[in-house]
DNA sequence: TTTTTGTTTGCAAACGTTTGTAACGAAGCT
DNA sequence: AGCTTCGTTACAAACGTTTGCAAACAAAAA
């Protein structure tokens, strides 16, 4: 059996090997040959294909995922888009948002795919969704937040398939989306405030975004059944403007409340701050639970009640959702449980 | 002149327009010129120009993006790398490298680039930075963070160009850094705690990574000069390991030390409750200085006094050196200035 | 009319893979 | 010896763009 030549091999060692081809003529076998021996494929002989293989490595050969992906027509990677809807310096700055972000990364990550970040500004962008999904750079689609997107999302599920939505879920709605129970988690909330012993109570964010309107909703039943009045605070998550805002309500409303429901840790934990700013005892004099549950939901003084959103748990269903829908599952939504974490703000 | 063929169009109009050579026929044209038309190329003539255009925007058409950059050799992608050498789960929950990371964000989108995240676990996987350089799927690469991979970053950046990284300057590195000037840091908390009249320092974090490191020597400068001793107490970032460390580096020291100078903001807001847990009042028996400067650090009781890094100068600085670099051009590391913000407890 | 010039288009060769099909020996069978 | 079968490899056609070059054509100049 003849050796590979060596003066071809030494007269190509210099000169990088880029190329599949390169690596081939190194080898003394054909392109095709060497694709199957990266690939792994039965086909080739085990001893070419170790020898190919071998060569790869010593020449740090690196397979252009480019072509690959032109070639095979899918790309391993996975699209995650950010619409900026309603509030547009929101969502990048709010930690569950990037919390989410990062258990996405993980859990893709896991299961061999790369993850694809955009921004979208719809306003400014008419069809971000038609142009991220067709442009063949991903192979499917995670949308975080509906934000006020709701119905070209609806739309775009309609004709493409491999998407999953984080966010809340609509009877009847076409697209597949995974979120917790936002009514829910503020019947609990609601609950929680009142058992505590408030008789009038404020709920904290804005209610234009679904997830913030479900969870207004929720308390707004239970505060109904109770007998008790709930009034809804508008307040912009940007955090420049979120203390002043809050300072605001509370210099309005502070008399007439003594139990507050924050959409968000976030804005709670400013309210927390806010409140003590005004020398409001929590709970005594005043009631608060937050939503989300995030880490620093536990650091405050006095500790955060608040309803827990399992965020690795979303990023889970997200995922997993996703990938049988790439294998082309028809799935349903995921809707996940919320719970009550009693601390000491209420 | 000739109408496009209306019965031809008609006959296609169902099968979706996919590929430009559809689009062409339907145009009567060839794939080239359509090619140049949606590029705005001024060598077409401007009525088919216009004529292409329209064509392409009633058919929803989208270019494929995987066979133009595969033509192009370029990709409009930056890769995102976050390494997790030393503290696996540090670092995806950090809030700093979520906000750096949403910066970058929109940094990039502003420069029509896209932003591929990958986190790389490099003891699992030897040449993670080979990989991602040469797969072909990014223009060029930001590294987050140069954990405890400095030396292999060093060594691609001999043969790679188009690469940037957070993290920690050294004197006569190769590799092309934006940071804060940690060591600046490390020196404006130590004076800014012995100035409010500690006289025996903790310093709370890791040493080993690099930047942390540098905290740290600063802050020993400074007490060295001022005659004031300083131990280090290592404890993770991981959130659920956190308290229970810190409770124990207090219960140990506490009557030792009157000043906490903090890594991290996180570490701090995590201290200043085990404090009052304590029952030691901030800042009278206890000074505390955080680092980064977090929107939370603003929001605690008493406010946090902390270091500031201008995260989205970093993020921008970043950007730009990049895009400089994939122009071709050598650029210098950037080192930004850390900024003292006195608030409550020290 | 012929030549020149300029504008607009088509042709075909890349970009670097993957993969169906054919080709080629060698071995096993009647 | 002829036939099939099997294991291994080479060949060539895609995948959907972009782009240098040549061709076609019209208008202007000679």
């Amino acid at each position: 059996m003849a050796m590979p030549d060596d003066s071809l091999e030494t007269s190509l060692a210099d000169g990088q090997v880029r190329t599949i081809t390169d690596l081939a003529r190194l080898a003394g076998v054909s392109p095709g040959t060497v694709s199957r021996a990266l690939a792994g494929n039965a086909l080739v002989n085990a001893r070419t294909r170790d020898r190919i293989q071998q060569l790869a490595r010593t020449h740090g050969f690196q397979l252009n995922q480019m072509a690959s992906n032109l070639r095979r027509q899918k790309t391993g990677v996975v699209g995650v888009a950010i619409p900026l809807g309603h509030d547009r310096r929101q969502q990048i700055s709010d930690s569950f948002f990037m919390t989410l972000l990062g258990h996405l990364a993980d859990e893709l990550t896991e299961h061999g795919y790369d993850l694809m970040l955009r921004r979208v500004i719809p306003d400014r962008d008419e069809d971000w969704l038609a142009r991220f999904t067709g442009s063949g750079m991903v192979d499917g689609l995670i949308v975080i937040g509906q934000s006020d997107q709701f119905d070209r999302i609806e739309e775009a599920a309609a004709a493409y398939l491999p998407m999953v939505v984080w966010g809340n879920h609509q009877q009847g709605q076409r697209h597949c989306v995974v979120g917790t129970d936002n009514r829910l988690g503020g019947r609990l909330a609601a609950q929680q405030l009142i058992a505590a012993g408030a008789t009038s109570l404020m709920f904290l964010g804005d209610t234009e975004p679904m997830e913030f309107a479900a969870r207004f909703a929720g308390a707004g039943d239970v505060a109904a059944r109770a007998g008790v009045p709930i009034m809804a605070c508008p307040t912009h998550l940007a955090i420049d403007r979120m203390p002043d805002e809050i300072a605001g309500h509370l210099a309005r409303h502070a008399g007439q409340i003594d139990g507050i429901f924050a959409a968000t840790d976030t804005l709670a934990v400013a309210c927390l701050k806010a409140l003590q700013d005004r020398g409001l005892a929590v709970p005594q004099r005043m009631r608060l639970v937050g939503f989300d549950d995030l880490p620093l939901a536990g650091q405050t003084v006095p500790p955060l009640t608040t309803i827990r959103q399992d965020i690795a748990a979303g990023a889970r269903g997200l995922v997993d959702l996703l990938l049988r829908r790439l294998a082309g599952e028809k799935t349903e939504s995921l809707v996940l449980p919320p719970e009550l974490v009693v601390r000491a703000t209420a």
